[in-house]
DNA sequence: TATTTGTTCTATTATCTAGAATATATCTGG
DNA sequence: CCAGATATATTCTAGATAATAGAACAAATA
C-alpha cells in the first residue's frame, strides 16, 4: 500500500469525521471548512474517485430522498485498507516530526 | 503561499534536521530512512530543485573537500518562506486530526 | 417546464519517479 | 607528472500519475 497523497489523506479524514452524512457535496463543504478556502468541484470527485478505484473507500449511491429536487446521493466510506491508509499517515508523522519543535521556532 | 505536497514536506524536514550537512545524498539517506524503502535519485532531486524555484529552500554550491575524489556538493537551506510552509503545515494538521483518535480504532 | 441538487466528464497543468548522462574531484601506475 | 581509473555528486529528460477547474449532464421535485 503507497502513502496517501495530501489532498487523499483530507478526503478520507474528511469522509470518517462525516461518517454517514459522507457524499460529494459536504465532503466538499468540509474539505473547505479544513483548508480555510474553495475547493473546485473536480478537486474533490477526481481524487474521490482514485480512491474508490484504489479501494481505500467504498461507495454506495442511496435512493433519492423527498428534500427538494436534486439528483440521487453517492455516499462514500473507509474500507479497512483506507482505515489502514490513515494510520500508516499517523505512523509516518510521528516520525518525520518527532524531533521537531512545536511551534517551529525562528530561522 | 500553497500547501506543500507530501515529498516537499518530507524533503523540508530532512533539510531541517542535517542543517549544515543538508545535501543532496545525505537527503536522500534521510528520506530514506524516513520512509523506509528506497527512494530514485529523482524523485530527491526534481522536488528540491522546485523547492529553490518556489523560494522554500536557499541553495549553493561548496568548495570541492580533500576526501576522496567528486564532484562538488549543492547544500541546501531552509528559508524563512521554508520555515514559514512547515509552521503552516503543523496547522493544518492539528486541524485536520484534532479529532481523530491516535491511534485510530477498527472500523 | 423550471428549478434544484448532485455527479460525471474532460482537458490542462503540475508533480512524481526512474535512471541515464554528465561533471568534477582524487588516486594510481608507469 | 600525467593519463586513465575510480569515486562522488548533480543535472537532465521522459513517461506516469495526480491536481485542478468548471462545463456538461442527470435526475429529482415544484
Amino acid at each position: 500500500m503507497d502513502i496517501v497523497t495530501r489532498i487523499e489523506e483530507i478526503i478520507l479524514l474528511a469522509v470518517l469525521q462525516l461518517g454517514s452524512r459522507a457524499y460529494g457535496v459536504p465532503i466538499r463543504e468540509h474539505v473547505q471548512a479544513m483548508l480555510g478556502h474553495r475547493v473546485s468541484i473536480g478537486a474533490i470527485y477526481v481524487p474521490l474517485d482514485r480512491l474508490v478505484r484504489k479501494g481505500l473507500l467504498t461507495s454506495f449511491e442511496a435512493e433519492p430522498t423527498a428534500e427538494r429536487g436534486g439528483r440521487r446521493k453517492r455516499y462514500y466510506k473507509l474500507s479497512s485498507e483506507g482505515l489502514d491508509a490513515l494510520r500508516a499517515l499517523q505512523d509516518l508523522h510521528e516520525r518525520l516530526w518527532r524531533d521537531v519543535p512545536q511551534p517551529l521556532g525562528a530561522g
